[in-house]
RNA sequence: CGGGGCGUGGCGCAGCAUGGUUUAGCGCGCUUGCCUUGGGAGCAAGAGGUCGCUGGUUCAAAUCCAGUCGCCCCGACCA
């Protein structure tokens, strides 16, 4: 490609509607641009890196006997309503009306399209497995998009579904994926952690999610310094250690705290630490109303609430219900004396002598413990937290910071059973084709890409997915001998299969390079007047700040050994 | 959906509290010419804005008021 030609609208400002660095420098580089919130146009070098991404979770795919396919957009309200999604989904589902006033959807998912795909055409067990995949786009009606592309409405996304005949199978098509995906990420450069991930209201045994590692992520991982152990924040269990505690029972008093309802402001009236606290959260639920105990310092993980008591509603009791429950305002709630179950986490089991709400105004109790209450049991229910101990080997957690570029779940019967997805088995019975679904959202691979690789400068694309491999830059476009120089390169270049660029441009050199580093090519070969009197152009990696001068001649050749390693890595 | 903010040439902004000397300005970008070619040069001459939209107040509105649309941020929500 011959830069004079491209349409890249480089930008020197950054813009004002981008607030995270994937989403300034995309635009600045000229790789995307916005039509309307959360709906992006993409511009033909950061289509060029969404390509590089789609060819290797294409070739990823096919390795595993994956096979493409090409879902509808829109789809159909009665395909939703079957599997009960029409209801459940909710608003990020964007619904219209045709002109016979049939009833559509656009796609965020295609769970439904594709069962019913392998229910019309699957008929039995000789036809499974099977895993399908598309690269598609998808709208979901975000409350919020941001991010750029990192999270929008409209967005790009590889989506596999594999159907198998029994549990068996299943695992090892999510096996397979899992190793896929391990090689997709590799491959794209980055530095990633599969994490386990909770399975939600979908079910199953198990999923994980795939980070790339990002201290500008918006997902934490907790992740074990000793084994392998990693999850992300909603999953991440705690460890503990029985030890023993001396307790005094029944030794507790009251004590006026008047207008101290927060930990904090308790704790310091108080003048302890808010580790001596215990928070009592009131919540409502669909099993009626419960307490939650958790230490005054800690959160509490409402996913492991909800999964623990095989929840689907829960949500923080408002203030008349507390008063009602408790007899007391908020802020001032406490397990001695009331009437509702109690679950409490782990923490308190080695707690003693802790303070907790008096159930009235201004009234805490002092020095309470555990068998000064009934609790129904003791339980994994806190967020963790870096520092708590790994549940595998007792090591300790560290936090880190994440890009969920990927997703794999067992689906299980979910969808094969609502919408009857069935074949014959050997003995001729009929049976539920079991269901896995991975994702990988393709155009957040990009915006990810960056977030984890730039500088002052600009973008510092892995080699695999950079718009070009190599950008051949004549410092003085109008010097003939250094235009025939770099033209030779260029076309030596092509030859050999580089994706390489030639910056022809009249341009003045400073504004070349600066296009060059922002763009983030990973090789760059500079063929300037200075250095070319004695035969010389430089040759310089991104990552590097110094370039080295290399024979003309030579120039190609480096070239290609530097892909090379690139590309092995 | 709640809270906050923004909308002025392509981009980034000033002007607006106190309406009128502003012919609506600045930086970047753009066009033409000269000059220049190792890190977003310089000089000169230009093009480009009914100040988001609608209505109102007023002799007079970018500026005040109301409505409306769009966008951004925080929160709630979320396969």
């Amino acid at each position: 490609m011959r830069f004079s030609r491209m349409f890249v609208p480089t930008v020197k400002e950054d813009p004002k509607e981008a607030e995270v660095l994937s989403h300034k420098l995309m635009i600045r580089a000229g790789f995307i641009r916005r039509l309307a919130s959360g709906i992006y146009t993409w511009l033909p070098l950061g289509l060029k890196s969404l390509r590089k991404v789609e060819n290797i979770v294409r070739e990823e795919m096919n390795r595993k006997g994956a096979q493409e396919i090409l879902m509808p957009f829109v789809q159909p309200k009665e395909l939703w309503e079957e599997s009960g999604r029409w209801e459940k989904y909710g608003k990020e589902l964007l619904r219209f009306f045709d002109r016979g006033g049939r009833e559509l959807c656009l796609g965020p998912t295609h769970e439904e399209v594709v069962t019913d795909l392998v229910r019309r055409e699957v008929r039995s067990y000789k036809e499974l497995p099977i895993t399908l995949y598309q690269i598609q786009s998808k709208f979901r009606d975000e409350i919020r998009p941001r991010f750029g592309v990192m999270r929008s409405r409209e967005f790009s996304m590889k989506d596999a579904y594999s159907f198998d005949v029994d549990e068996t199978g299943a695992e090892k098509s999510y096996m397979d994926m899992y190793d896929a995906y391990m090689r997709i990420f590799g491959r794209c450069g980055f530095n990633f952690r599969p994490v386990e991930a909770d399975t939600g209201q979908i079910g199953g045994s198990f999923s994980h999610e795939f980070m790339v590692l990002a201290d500008t992520g918006e997902d934490v991982i907790i992740s074990c310094g000793s084994c392998g152990y990693a999850a992300n924040l909603e999953r991440a269990e705690v460890g503990f250690v029985d030890r023993d505690v001396t307790r005094t029972k029944g030794h507790f008093r009251k004590v006026e705290t008047p207008g101290q309802r927060k930990v904090h402001e308790v704790a310091s009236f108080l003048g302890i630490g808010p580790d001596k606290l215990v928070k009592t959260i009131i919540y409502n639920t669909d099993k009626g109303i419960i307490g939650v105990l958790v230490k005054g310092n800690r959160e509490i993980n409402e996913i492991k609430l909800r999964n623990l008591l095989a929840l689907d509603y829960l949500e923080l009791a408002d203030e008349v219900t507390i008063e009602k429950v408790t007899g007391g305002p908020l802020g001032f709630s406490g397990p001695v004396g009331l009437d509702i179950p109690l679950y409490a986490d782990r923490d308190l089991l080695f707690m003693e002598d802790f303070v907790i709400g008096g159930n009235e105004r201004d009234v805490h109790v002092v020095d309470v413990n555990i068998e000064d209450f009934k609790a129904e049991g003791f339980y994994d229910l806190k967020i963790a937290e870096a520092g708590d101990l790994c549940p595998r080997c007792g090591g300790s957690h560290t936090s880190t910071r994440g890009i969920e570029v990927g997703h794999i779940f067992k689906l299980g019967l979910k969808y094969s059973q609502a919408m009857n997805c069935v074949f014959l088995d050997k003995e001729g019975k009929e049976k539920h084709a079991v269901m896995g679904c991975y994702g990988i959202g393709v155009g957040r691979t990009v915006a990810a890409a960056i977030e984890q690789g730039h500088d002052e400068n600009g973008m510092i694309m892995p080699f695999a997915i950079a718009p070009f491999e190599v950008d051949v830059l004549p410092v003085n476009s109008s010097h003939e001998e250094s235009m025939r120089v770099a033209d030779g390169i260029y076309g030596t270049l092509l030859e050999k299969g580089a994706d390489a660029v030639i910056d022809d441009r009249s341009e003045r050199p400073g504004i070349k390079f600066k296009d060059c580093d922002l763009i983030g090519i990973p090789l760059r070969v500079t063929v300037g007047e200075r250095n070319l009197k004695d035969g010389f152009v430089e040759i310089k990696l991104r990552t590097e700040k110094e370039s080295q001068r290399v024979r003309k001649e030579d120039a190609v050749e480096r070239v290609l050994n530097y892909a090379h390693e690139f590309k092995r890595m």
